[in-house]
DNA sequence: GGCTGATACAACCGTATGGTTGTATCCATG
DNA sequence: CATGGATACAACCATACGGTTGTATCAGCC
């Protein structure tokens, strides 16, 4: 279960508003870091560090393209994430399910 | 759009094993706030912190249940975060497939 | 009312995070 | 090969976070 950390790396990745626009605007995947970080109030090496916490997370890759880095949503990476999210959701939805039941029963029981 | 705020909170709340575990153990909505502490390595004012940021985050709930707090799993607050995740997952996707196809293209026309 | 179990809260500590500025490296191009 | 644009990295600062211990509050029960 080593993906446990991987886990919190794309959770935690996600809990930046910026970084989640960063994410939306590489799925082009035509701008630099450059161009993205003049997107954003804050300096250059900042949105670096954002890109830098996405690609750990697997979430976006960055490619040469010329001169200038070119940063990519990485489609695998969301997919993982997505699949990620549903399996927990599913999980837990199934048990939520079952329990509402046995809540309304309880009430019920209850009154 | 003040929600912002919230999907930072939801993301950040999942970014943590603890805290993951905590939601699925609370979806039974039976332990309280000690005996959910007893099943972690750590103090019971750690666990309570992490619940304290699961309930900001609208995804567990806590209630009097005789002398002891009981921690549920707020159901509505985890479709709430599906929700957003899928929102999410869907525009990016969307994107994304559109862009696959462009860069499937661009590598034909590359090689 | 007073004891006691259970929860809440406050103060503190070490480390991680998000931001800054400055410097170094890299590489396409003239 | 020298220049310059673009990226990477290092050092630093403030604040947030995850954990600890200790104390206060709250509610049930005798």
């Amino acid at each position: 279960m080593d993906n446990a950390l991987d886990i919190d790396r794309v959770f935690g990745a996600l809990a930046d508003a910026t970084r989640r626009d960063i994410v939306r605007r590489a799925i082009g995947g035509q701008e630099g870091v450059a161009e993205l970080a003049g997107r954003y109030p804050m300096s250059f090496a900042a949105v670096q560090k954002h890109v830098a916490v996405l690609e750990r997370a697997g979430l976006v890759t960055k490619q040469r393209m010329g001169r200038c880095k070119v940063v990519r949503t990485n489609s695998e990476g969301l997919s993982v994430a997505r699949r990620l999210l549903d399996r927990y959701e599913e999980s837990w939805r199934g048990r939520i399910d079952r329990m509402t039941e046995l809540v309304t029963d309880t009430k019920e029981k209850d009154v």
